[in-house]
Formats: structure tokens, C-alpha cells, sequence
DNA sequence: CGTGTGACTCAGT
DNA sequence: GACTGAGCCACAC
């Protein structure tokens, strides 16, 4: 029950945290996704922001830069790659193979699925 | 209410 | 592939 006291849960940051928690293991998505699927496409520099702060709950490893590359992770980018090959995640050198990892919200994944 | 900041992205060199 | 410059956005101070 939402009193007045509570987030709006409205604003940008708590949509991008929805979004992220969506991201089944195995597979990634980058901050500009993460914006666009929170409503503010091109506000990948605020997702960056506001992972920052997510806290626990929240698989921010599975949130990775444009081009399959690692991006982030407050310092901590070989944890971030570690985090993801935990989950089976395959990288191409210093990349995530996208092609085979890149997370597609309601996407035809019946279809690729084989 | 203006300024600064950064786990970003794209295009050019 | 690496570096630079410019654009963009939400949030903290």
C-alpha cells in the first residue's frame, strides 16, 4: 500500500530496477536497452547512474555497454565478467557474444529458441 | 533552482 | 583497435 510516504514508483529509477530484475541469467542487455524498456530511450548515461546506487536484488552484471562490451561495474569489470560466465554467458575476447546472449524482452525466442 | 557528475553511445580520426 | 569530441539523461548537492 503505497501511502504518500512511499517512492513514486514512478520515476525513471525504479522502472529501470523492474527492468533489470526481468533479465534472465544467461543473458544481457545494455544500459541503453535497460532506458529504452524503462521509457527514456538515450537515457543510457542515467541507467549507468542509477545501477550505481541499485543495490542488492538487482543483477546489475547483466546490464553490459553497446557492442557486447563489459562496460562498468563501479571498478569491478572483471567480477562483472566473471559474474556472467557464471550464468554461461560466452565472451569473444574482451566482449559478450550479443548474437547469442543479447536479451530480447518479448522477443520470438521460440523461434531462435532451436 | 542551477550545476556537476558518470557503471553511456555514436561518429570521426 | 584506440583516442577524442559532442550529445544525452536522471539524480545528488
Amino acid at each position: 500500500m503505497r501511502q504518500s510516504g512511499d517512492v513514486d514508483a514512478d520515476t525513471f529509477r525504479t522502472r529501470v530496477l523492474a527492468v533489470v530484475r526481468r533479465i534472465p541469467p544467461g543473458r544481457v542487455v545494455s544500459y541503453g536497452e535497460v532506458a529504452a524498456l524503462a521509457g527514456r530511450p538515450g537515457a543510457a548515461r542515467a541507467v549507468g547512474n542509477i545501477m550505481s546506487g541499485c543495490g542488492p536484488g538487482v543483477p546489475a552484471h547483466r546490464v553490459i555497454a553497446a557492442g557486447g562490451r563489459l562496460g562498468g561495474y563501479g571498478g569491478h569489470e572483471h567480477l562483472k565478467r566473471s559474474l556472467l560466465m557464471a550464468e554461461g554467458v560466452a565472451f569473444r575476447g574482451r566482449r559478450v557474444d550479443i548474437g547469442a546472449h543479447q536479451w530480447r524482452a518479448r522477443s520470438t525466442r521460440k523461434l531462435v529458441d532451436g
